[in-house]
DNA sequence: CTCCAACGTAAATGTTCATTCATCTTGACG
DNA sequence: CGTCAAGATGAATGAACATTTACGTTGGAG
């Protein structure tokens, strides 16, 4: 098979999409142009089509990516948690917010500050693109699903209020981390410490001693 | 002056926007054509041009009156409340995303789901157009401010805790709310009663006997 | 070392779309 | 009522763009 090798057309691929996120990020999805994405990565116009079926399966991919790479540390956290409190699992998932980089499944670092870009954007497929919208549901759904197994426990342990209903309080959980994404990629919220605290505060009544902000 | 009357033409001009928004809301900004907003105004190509300079400035109409329309109730809530604990402005602002339809300066009734799919369709706008971007912040910090005086003034009540932060505060209740914004246009949320018990139980540890769900 | 399928290129294609314009219609003022 | 400037029309325009294709290039299997 005197194609190219394998992990070679792997690396391209993600040189591609590398350049239609930073695209993306910077232009929107549908200011951004398929030869714009081929002159980001220094191919060819013709080039991306080797390795993407159309400028929709690119954005898909970008999708699937963005979110991913935000919510896996969230719902691992989650599902690592002994008893999480609320405050707990909030701070974690602020914490998601806050890095510079994420790695990607290769080990390649991804800028966080492109991903919530395309992330907001992927909101505006969502309501109208099937197939991003069944993607993003079943992520948000399986992130939802840690985030309300992970009060259930803490509601066992003592540490959430056993008349919170779980379902409604994983989805405040998500809208507050959604919130705040937004807020981080559109709305000029650069500084992320005290979130955490002040959180605690509201919750628990009580500032902790052995604070963890950082 | 032998034009139209003017009432005429204010009227002619928010039939054209509300075709706009129905075309936005159902194909999002740039699936949708100026002979899209025409025909579904019921007027011919060229008409929108007496209205409105160019499809960039009815997105800008449209998102100006989408973020208006959601959030003044927001607003003025938080002013106008004595001394608001946050769980009474959390409660408040979930309320105005539990109506079915709007009045809009004219009193015209606006479906509010339509006004939901056109702001999470802002938001990317926000990312990579400068009106669009500087409109929307500027309201999004007046609503901010609003919330953080209002939760000064229930530091002083007593019924906010003296050692959260305001200004991080009224973030975390515009993140709550835009993340529930979010949920309700994009992922499924149809369900919105319980939300306010839930808030009142994490924030001050009791459920209330009034309950005031709806 | 050779070969050839896959890769890469860049121009071409066919379509879509925002905007304009020449022309007809209308409605309010005198 | 008649006038005429503004309103409305819809075909025309010109640019942009996603995708295709015809052709040259290359890397790795044999």
């Amino acid at each position: 098979m005197p194609r190219i090798t394998p992990e070679r057309r792997e690396a391209k691929r993600a040189h591609i999409m590398a350049a239609a996120r930073r695209c993306f990020s910077r232009d929107g999805f549908h200011q951004t142009s398929m030869p714009d994405i081929a002159a980001e990565a220094g191919v060819s116009a013709g080039a991306p089509y080797r390795y993407f079926a159309s400028k929709e399966e690119i954005i898909l991919a970008i999708a699937a990516d963005a979110f991913r790479l935000i919510f896996d540390p969230v719902e691992q956290l989650a599902a690592a948690a002994d008893a999480p409190s609320v405050a707990d699992l909030v701070a974690a998932a602020l914490a998601a917010l806050s890095v510079e980089t994420v790695a990607d499944s290769a080990g390649r670092p991804v800028p966080v500050d492109e991903l919530l870009r395309c992330a907001v954007q992927t909101w505006s497929e969502v309501l109208r693109d099937d197939a991003v919208r069944s993607r993003a549901l079943e992520g948000f759904e399986s992130v939802r699903r840690s985030i309300a197994d992970a009060l259930c426990r803490g509601q066992t342990a003592g540490v959430v209020p056993l008349a919170m209903e779980p379902e409604r309080g994983a989805r405040m959980v998500m809208g507050l981390l959604h919130g705040l994404l937004l807020q981080r990629a559109a709305f000029d919220l650069t500084e992320m410490t005290g979130f955490d605290e002040d959180i605690r505060i509201l919750l628990e009544g009580t500032e902790r001693p052995g604070a963890s902000s950082r």
